[in-house]
RNA sequence: GCGUCGGUGGCAGAGUGGUCAAUUGCAUCAGACUGUAAAUCUGACGACCUUUGGUCUACGCAGGUUCAAAUCCUGCCCGGCGCACCA
């Protein structure tokens, strides 16, 4: 061992009341709790590693839960230790094989890594943290020791896991290939010596099959740790294609807006998981709380994670104005044009709808309004003359300024 | 490779010669209502126009049959499944 390793001795708190948090609050599952419990009271410094995809892409704050368990395991003190799945990224996921996934570059790859820990940098301290590309040992094995490696599972425990199980009794197809990625990925847990490994509950295959590995490679087995799914605002699964996610990139208005919109039922889910108010805390803010309020409760909070504090304030502010009162918000597009041009091509110049035929049928339900007369525009002719402010529908304004 | 079934609008999935710009569900959008961009209800949901109507483009791709094709035929491309290939 080198002197290096000395250089900064951390010190680990074993604080039994945080230990505690972390491993029930929003924690789908547990594996092994009173081994892991040992480890953390032990005051020596775990590994705790996660895994991702460097294929670029916004996190969302479903992710984010993720992140934000690390956060807490480094705040005593732990190490980070993040696997960018630049191998498994290639070869790993052939779920969606209508297309190949383009190869992605080394350039792209290292681009997207940035990005990542910038987002990353808004909940961890990145600085801190490990960062490994698992290529670096994955490219180098043989079919020698992946052979071995395959000896660790049985076709029959595979084939048991869950949705391939469900596959195969639709009659869906399962490629061999899937069934080496719970290796490819057990073994970065030999390889970055993990003492724990985070992860969806989606994921506790995968997790667990780190455990397995590392018993075949004669290392202590991790303790796994899954975190519970988060519902899209929408109460669906949360995706990037259902368009029902807030990233923690999204500006305060962006974020507090989708967070007023989510159902209500959700909201227990949402404050437990995705802000830090204790469950007293969280008891009283829904308690015999109107759901409007507790919900702009929840907004203040989860916006107030990642912006800061005066920004929060200004979302609500612009929120409460624009959809309460029914006023605009700040940052309300304009345009400037010739006095005399048709609303129904300033309106597709400003990508405000799509076609003239979106623009007539707004137009008959009442759809356009002039924001100061509070009067619909039904006329589908209807020529700009004067500068005004348009609300189309709920959320898309526009103010027209004549030259 | 052989067989078989299939490729339809953002998705799922009907439709098997005219009444099809295409049933329905989800998503989306609007209106009403409200507690908010929630819930609920109602409506819209290819594009363009001189708009009770008209025109164009669209049901994997390319041709063909027909007065008429998403629907029938031929070829091609792509996918699922079964069989074979191993034992």
């Amino acid at each position: 061992m080198s002197l290096f390793s000395f250089k900064s001795k951390q010190i680990i708190s074993t604080d039994k009341q945080k230990i505690h948090e972390i491993l029930t609050r929003g924690i789908e599952d547990v594996f092994v709790k009173e081994s892991l419990e040992k480890k953390l009271l032990s005051g020596k410094q775990l590994r705790v590693k996660l895994g991702f995809d460097p294929t670029g892409g916004r996190i969302h704050i479903g992710r984010a839960i993720l992140l934000r368990k690390l956060k807490a395991f480094q705040d005593l003190g732990h190490k980070v230790v993040f696997i960018v799945g630049d191998f498994t990224a290639q070869i790993g996921d052939p779920s969606d094989k209508i297309e190949k996934r383009p190869m992605l570059t080394r350039e792209k790859i290292e681009e997207n890594i940035k990005d990542y820990k910038r987002q990353v940098g808004k909940i961890i301290d990145v600085s801190k943290a490990e960062f490994h590309f698992n290529s670096t040992w994955l490219s180098k094995l043989g079919f020698q020791e992946i052979a071995e490696l395959a000896e660790t599972f049985s076709v029959q425990q595979m084939s048991s896991r869950r949705n391939f199980k469900d596959r195969f009794e639709k009659g869906v197809e399962v490629s061999l290939r899937e069934f080496l990625y719970p290796l490819m990925q057990g073994y970065d847990s030999v390889q970055v010596k993990a003492d724990i490994e985070i992860g969806g509950f989606d994921q506790l295959f995968n997790l667990k099959a780190g455990r397995i590995i590392q018993k075949y490679y004669k290392q202590p087995e991790q303790d796994v740790l899954t975190i519970q799914m988060l519902e899209g605002t929408d109460g669906r699964k949360m995706s990037t294609s259902w368009g029902n996610i807030i990233t923690i990139l999204d500006t305060p208005e962006e974020m507090y807006g989708k967070l007023m919109s989510t159902k209500d039922e959700l909201l227990p889910q949402y404050f437990l998981l995705c802000t830090d108010l204790s469950k007293e805390e969280i008891t009283k803010a829904l308690d015999g709380v109107h759901p409007k309020e507790a919900k702009m409760h929840l907004a203040r909070e989860v916006v107030a994670l990642y912006h800061p504090r005066e920004s929060v304030q200004k979302a609500e502010q612009d929120f409460i104005k624009t959809f309460s009162k029914g006023g605009v918000p700040e940052n309300t597009p304009e345009v400037t044009v010739e006095a005399g041009t048709k609303l129904s091509d300033i309106l597709l110049d400003a990508k405000l709808v799509s076609s003239k035929t979106e623009f007539k049928r707004l137009a008959e339900e009442g759809g356009v309004k002039n924001i100061e007369t509070e009067k619909a525009l039904t006329d589908i002719h209807e020529v700009v003359t004067e500068s005004i402010t348009l609300k189309i529908g709920k959320r898309r304004f526009l103010k027209i300024n004549i030259k």
